[in-house]
DNA sequence: ATACGAAATGCAACCGGTTGCAATTGTGTA
DNA sequence: TACACAATTGCAACCGGTTGCATTTCGTAT
C-alpha cells in the first residue's frame, strides 16, 4: 500500500506557458493564437479548436498585466478604507457588513476588489496618487467623507473614475448635479426620525452624542436631531453634543461626562450603534438601567444591536442595498453608459429594548 | 460672491502623462527618465533631480501594468475567501478580524490585498486559475482548509507562492514537512482544553455541536473534544455529535433537535462563536438558562462574544498573530528568504457567564 | 595637442498579449 | 488555364516601463 516513491509533494513545476510558446506548440503564429483563443470566426474552426484544446491541456491563462498593458483597463475597483475604519467586529463591524454586498456585486461583474488602507505615517492622498495615478485600479469607491474632502478634489481633477458613499458637501452638491455617482442613505431624515422617537417618549434633555464634525454623515445626522428639537420647539442645547471619536470607549467616556452634568441628559441619540454600545456601558457602570428608563438609541442598525442586553433601537443603514448600488453605478460609469446616477437610499427606524420596555 | 462662472466641477484632465511624454518634456531620452526617477547615480545629479521635480509637476506616476509586465511581479497577495464565509457581523466576525490584521500587515510590506469570493456558480478551482494562472497577484492566502484540499494540490503542483491558515490533513504534514509557510492554531489543543472546562464542572454528556466534517480545523476540534472525554473516561457517543451547518440558524435548530432527544445533553460545546449563538437562542426559546444551568462554550474569541448576554464562554484564537503571522510568512516565501516556516499558535480559554455564573 | 578613462546619455530589445494590414492559400467562375 | 475574390494566417507595431550595451561628452594626464 505504502510503497509509493518518496517524491516532493510538488511535481515540476508546471509550464504556465505564455501565448508565444502556445502558438509555437500549435505550430501557429502568435496572433493567431491569441485569436483562436478569443473566438474570433476569421481563424478557421478547425484551428480555433485544436488551439483552445491545447491551451486548456497546458493550462495556459493569459497575462493579466499585458493584457492590461494593452487595454489600459485592469477589471478592479478599489475599496478605500479610512484611517479610522477597523473591520474588527468590537470596534466597527459596518464595514465589514458593506464590504460583503461590494464583494457580491463585484464578483457577478467579473471584478476584483483591492482593499487600500492608507499606509501608515503618509499623506493621505499618497495611496491614491498611487492606486489611480498608476493605473492600478479602474474605478475607486470613496466613502466617509469630509466637507471639501481632498479626495473627491483630487478624483475630480484627474476625472477619475469613482463613487461616492455619502457626499462630501450639501452646498456643493445642491447647487449643481455632482458628475459622477453617489450613493446616500437620507441621514438627516433618519436621525430627525430617531430623534422624534426619544421625543414622543416624552425625553427633552436629549444627548447627540457624535464622533466630531469631521464627517458628511455626522454633519447631516445633527441636522436632523436639530429639525425634530425645532419641530417640537424644544430649544438646542450645545453642552449635549460635545463630540466624543469613533470607538466604543470614546463613547463610553462621553457618556460618564454627560451623566455628571448639574443637569444631565434624559436619553442619549448615538450617532452610531459602537458609540451607543459604549454609552450603554458607561450607564450600566453608572448604575443605572439602559431601556425605558434611560433610552438609548444608535445610528447603523449592525447585526450586533440585536446581540446586546438589552437589544439596541437604531436607524437602520441598508447597506446591502448601498453596496450593490455603489458597484452598479461604478460599473455604469466605467461603461459610461449613463450620466451618473444619484441614489438616496431611506433609513429605517428598527425599535427595541433599550429605548422602550419588552 | 457667487459670480464665479458655472464652470463643470471637474477641470480639463490632468494629462498623467507616460514615461515617454515626461522624458520629452525633459528632453531626454525615455531610459534616462527612467533612471533618474528611480534614481540612478548613473544620471548626473543635476539631470536627476530635475527629472525628478518635473515628474512631481507633471503628477508623474508609473504604469503599474508596464512595470508588473516587465518584473514579472505585481505586489499584490490574495487573501481567498470560501464559499461558506460571510464578512457580515451578524453571521461570520470571524474573517474581518483576520483580514483587519492582514491588510495592516500587507500595508507595512507596501502590498495590496485582493480579496477573492469564488464567483457564483462556477468551479472553486476556476478562480484559483485565473488568479493564479493569469498573475494577478504575486501569492495566496489560503484558510478554510479540507484534508486533501484541491486548491493545495493546485497550488504545489503550480508551486505557485501560498501560505496556509490551517493545514489540509494532518498525515501529510506528519509524514514530512510541507514545502509552504502555514500558521495555525492548536485546535486539537483548545477543543480539549474548553472540554475539561466543561467537565469540571461536572457535566457528563457534552454536545458537541459542528458545521460538518469538511473542514480539518472542525476535524482537529472534534479531536481534541474526544481527547478530553477519554481523558476523563467517559465513552463518546455519536448522537451528540450531529453536525448542523455553519450559521446561527443551524446552530438554534441542531440545539432544538438534541434538547428533545431522550437523554439530551447538559451542556454545550460549539465549534464556533457563531454557532453558540444559535444555540444560546435555542434554549432561551426551549425556556432554559444559559450559564451554570446549562453551559454553552463557543470557539474563536469573537469580540461579539463580550456583547452577548450572558457574555459568552470560548475559546479565543488570535487573530491578530494569525494575520500578522500569514502576511510575514508569505512575504518571506515572496523573497525566497527562507525555508517556509510553520507557526503553531496557542488558543485561550476565556470562561465568562455562558458557563460560570456571575 | 592627443590620448584615454570615466561620466553621462541614447539606442534598441524585451516583458506578453492584441490588432491593422499585408501576404498567402484556396475556391469558384469565366 | 487564368483570374477574381474570399478565407486563413503571418508580420510587425504597439501598450509603458526597464535595462544591457553602445555612444557621446567631458576632464585630465601625457
Amino acid at each position: 500500500m505504502n510503497n509509493t516513491p518518496p517524491d516532493p509533494p510538488v511535481e515540476a513545476r508546471a509550464a504556465r506557458p505564455t501565448l508565444a510558446q502556445l502558438a509555437h506548440v500549435a505550430g501557429v503564429n502568435k496572433s493567431t493564437a491569441s485569436r483562436a483563443l478569443r473566438g474570433d470566426t476569421a481563424i478557421a474552426l478547425a484551428t480555433r479548436t485544436r488551439i483552445q484544446q491545447l491551451a486548456r491541456e497546458l493550462g495556459y491563462e493569459p497575462n493579466a498585466s499585458a493584457r492590461r498593458l494593452f487595454y489600459a483597463r485592469t477589471d478592479v475597483i478599489a475599496f478605500t478604507l479610512h484611517d479610522f475604519r477597523r473591520l474588527e467586529s468590537g470596534s466597527d463591524p459596518f464595514i465589514a457588513e458593506l464590504l460583503e454586498a461590494v464583494l457580491n456585486e463585484a464578483a457577478s461583474h467579473q471584478l476584483d476588489v483591492l482593499i487600500c488602507r492608507p499606509q501608515p505615517g503618509t499623506a493621505e492622498l499618497d495611496s491614491y496618487h498611487r492606486i489611480v495615478g498608476g493605473h492600478h485600479v479602474d474605478g475607486v469607491i470613496v466613502m466617509d467623507l469630509r466637507p471639501g474632502d481632498p479626495r473627491i478634489t483630487y478624483l475630480c481633477a484627474q476625472r477619475f473614475p469613482h463613487v461616492l458613499f455619502g457626499r462630501s458637501s450639501l452646498e456643493v452638491d445642491q447647487a449643481r448635479e455632482y458628475p459622477y455617482p453617489w450613493v446616500e442613505v437620507d441621514n438627516r431624515a433618519g436621525a430627525r426620525m430617531g430623534t422624534e422617537h426619544l421625543l414622543a417618549l416624552g425625553h427633552r434633555r436629549i444627548a447627540f452624542l457624535g464622533c466630531g464634525d469631521v464627517y458628511t454623515f455626522e454633519l447631516d445626522r445633527r441636522a436632523g436631531y436639530q429639525d425634530a428639537l425645532a419641530a417640537s420647539g424644544i430649544p438646542y442645547a450645545d453642552e449635549l453634543c460635545t463630540p466624543s471619536g469613533a470607538s466604543q470607549e470614546d463613547g463610553c467616556r462621553l457618556t460618564t461626562e454627560l451623566l455628571a452634568m448639574a443637569d444631565p441628559p434624559t436619553a442619549i441619540f448615538a450617532v452610531s450603534d459602537v458609540l451607543a454600545v459604549g454609552a450603554m456601558r458607561a450607564l450600566r457602570d453608572a448604575g443605572r438601567t439602559v431601556g425605558a428608563d434611560f433610552p438609548v438609541m444608535g445610528f447603523d442598525g449592525l447585526g450586533l444591536g440585536a446581540y446586546l442586553q438589552p437589544q439596541l433601537t437604531t436607524i437602520r443603514q441598508p447597506l446591502g442595498n448601498v453596496g450593490r448600488a455603489l458597484v452598479r453605478l461604478l460599473v455604469a460609469t466605467l461603461r459610461s453608459e449613463s450620466p451618473p446616477e444619484h441614489v438616496m437610499l431611506p433609513p429605517e427606524l428598527i425599535v427595541r429594548a433599550s429605548t422602550v420596555s419588552g
